[in-house]
DNA sequence: CCAGCAATCCGCCAAT
DNA sequence: TAATTGGCGGATTGCT
């Protein structure tokens, strides 16, 4: 995926969270970091003061024939009262598409996508409140609620607010890879616990924060410094001071997936960043990535990335641009 | 790609 | 009594 240019594309009244999230990640200039930089821009059906969520109004710098120059669209949440969703903006959405650029529906957002036809025939989500309706209004989409961010092809959504943060970042990740995704992570200061390559299919927690979740977090903080070392289910209970049955089922509450699902997901993103910083050898960063083999590596990379190790590899240490997509 | 085998996961349940 | 714990066994996953 070539991502140089992106445009956001906000409503009345605009969500001032998720074009935060989208400034965050695409709208700053990480340049003197070595991050990459994006020719960014905010855009409005009517360039006029738009209110947002919050009381204040901003004005966007363009107007929605500028998406037709971006390779990334997003599309913040939108409340239901805006309707009609004007033309233009519609068919600028469709071309995005055909043109192959990649669009992102934000929380609501998906709505618009689905409107825009973008949505027949795929995976989608959104935030769990309007889920429902989403499935209701568009019965071609096929709704999943207890996903974080769902891909499919070049449409994503996210759920919850929140959640467009982990999707920011999974198409970053996408675009430059897992070192870069991690240090713009690292810069806005999200925890790395959902960072890994799968976070989508992580399973959106609605129960409520138990006291158990600070002695996990712990935990995953230092198995991210020991992915090397044989992490068993019991040395990982050892470690957290627990039996292996109940720190299993507060692995789940925590986390929403199992030990050994996580730590797959934590290895990989340690291997595709070794994959792309270093030149040591497959086998050396199975190795050092915590897989017992090259073979275990490379088979978990490509039901992953949907690429071996050795063609990752090449796809961002000869060409930055046109990172490989995983089928989906 | 397969087979053999170990680790893992999860429902169940007795004990706290 | 209600909630939590943790051991057990069988089905499954997934490693070598």
């Amino acid at each position: 995926m070539n991502l140089r240019n992106v445009a956001v594309v906000v409503f009345d009244p605009v969500p001032v969270f998720e074009l935060g999230v989208a400034c965050e990640v695409f709208g700053l200039d990480r340049g003197r970091e070595g991050l990459p930089t994006y020719d960014f821009a905010v855009c409005a059906v009517q360039r006029r003061s738009i209110p947002t969520t919050s009381g204040f109004s901003i004005t966007p710098t363009h107007g929605i024939d500028r998406m037709a120059e971006a390779d990334l669209l997003v599309v913040a949440a939108t409340p239901p009262s805006t309707r009609p969703i004007p033309a233009a903006l519609l068919e600028q959405i469709r071309a995005g598409v055909s043109r192959g650029a990649v669009v992102a529906g934000v929380c609501t957002g998906a709505f618009v996508l689905a409107e825009a036809g973008v949505l027949d025939g795929r995976r989608a989500t959104t935030h769990w409140q309007h889920a429902a309706q989403l499935s209701a209004s568009y019965p071609r989409v096929r709704v999943d609620p207890q996903r974080l961010y769902v891909q499919d092809g070049p449409v994503y959504t996210s759920a919850g607010s929140a959640a467009a943060i982990d999707l920011l970042l999974h198409l970053v990740r996408e675009a430059h890879g897992a070192e870069i995704a991690n240090r713009v992570a690292r810069r806005i200061v999200v925890p790395p616990h959902r960072d890994g390559g799968q976070a989508q299919y992580i399973e959106t927690s609605t129960t409520p924060a138990r006291s158990a979740e600070g002695d996990i977090a712990q935990l995953l903080d230092w198995a991210l410094e020991h992915l090397d070392q044989d992490l068993s289910v019991d040395h990982l209970a050892a470690q957290a001071l627990m039996s292996p049955r109940t720190f299993a089922r507060r692995f789940q509450e925590a986390t929403g997936t199992t030990p050994r699902a996580w730590l797959n997901q934590q290895r990989l993103v340690e291997a595709q960043r070794l994959l792309e910083a270093s030149t040591d050898t497959v086998e050396q960063i199975a190795l050092d990535s915590g897989f017992g083999s090259a073979d275990t590596l490379r088979r978990h990379f490509i039901r992953v990335r949907g690429v071996n190790p050795e063609q990752y590899r090449r796809t961002f240490q000869i060409g930055a641009a046109d990172s490989p997509h995983p089928p989906t």
